[in-house]
DNA sequence: GCACGATATATCGTGATACGACATATTTGG
DNA sequence: CCAAATATGTCGTATCACGATATATCGTGC
């Protein structure tokens, strides 16, 4: 019984991998040239990105970002830190904390966001197509 | 003038960085379980997912993983170590060391590369319609 | 054919950060 | 009103990517 995988298996998942660490790597790029460190930047996205009807809890972010709860709860300090976040106890249930952006943090986080929209919109082709080599 | 960034741009860049993140998590549990950083995985898929007419070096490989040549130079190393990679001196030009996943390494990757066409398959749509909502 | 800049790989020390283990505070249900 | 569940917070550790630097090899001008 012959390999399932082939060759062109091989070369479209790392394509895939590759065009996701060029998005990573200028989107990294990117937050340091205004200052900010990549993780905080993504906590001010997914913050930002929350649906409306979904409350910005630091369980939900650590979610959104894929982390564990506490390796959310030291970002959200560095970033409370750095003025980008404020942090407030939800009145409904006092163990929740309440995140919010700062006026600042909006100001660059919408600055990153133009320049990722027009990054995506030139490398999308290119990322769809490898997907679609692999998952047709 | 109002921003030219709209709530709708912040929710679906935030999907796709979601998305994206759902993805390595995947992928990383997936290496842990068969006993494979992940990014001796990625290293793995790197060499082998490689077209057939590039050479395998250190530097070529530290290109497509997007890291610094020195980064590559020690993932690799531990590769060795862990007897997923041979190196070798290239003939044509012996400043290059050239690559090899091992046959032990080559089962491993090809038991992963199956099980990540299978989830990406049943994430796919997901992905690019975030990427399209973004980059129409 | 040799001096020198360019290129490829390697080494070492450091800092950031995500995690596991554990702790505290609050709510909920019987 | 107590115990389990849930949400957040603290601390120590280990990994790993990077910057600075070093070594080896190649190519070129002379």
């Amino acid at each position: 019984m012959p390999s399932s995988v082939s060759r062109a298996d091989f070369e479209a998942l790392a394509e895939i991998r590759y065009r996701i660490r060029c998005f990573i790597v200028f989107s990294e790029a990117r937050a340091r040239e205004v200052g900010l460190e990549p993780q905080q930047h993504q906590l001010l996205l997914a913050i930002r990105g929350l649906r409306a009807d979904v409350a910005p809890t630091v369980g939900c972010i650590a979610e959104r970002l894929q982390v564990q709860h506490h390796s959310a709860v030291e970002l959200v300090r560095r970033a409370v830190d750095n003025g980008l976040v404020m942090k407030r106890v939800s009145e409904r249930d006092r163990r929740e904390v309440l995140l919010e952006i700062t006026p600042k943090a909006l100001r660059l986080l919408e600055k990153l966001t133009v320049a990722h929209r027009t990054e995506l919109r030139s490398m999308a082709p290119g990322l769809v197509a490898a997907i679609e080599a692999v998952a047709p």
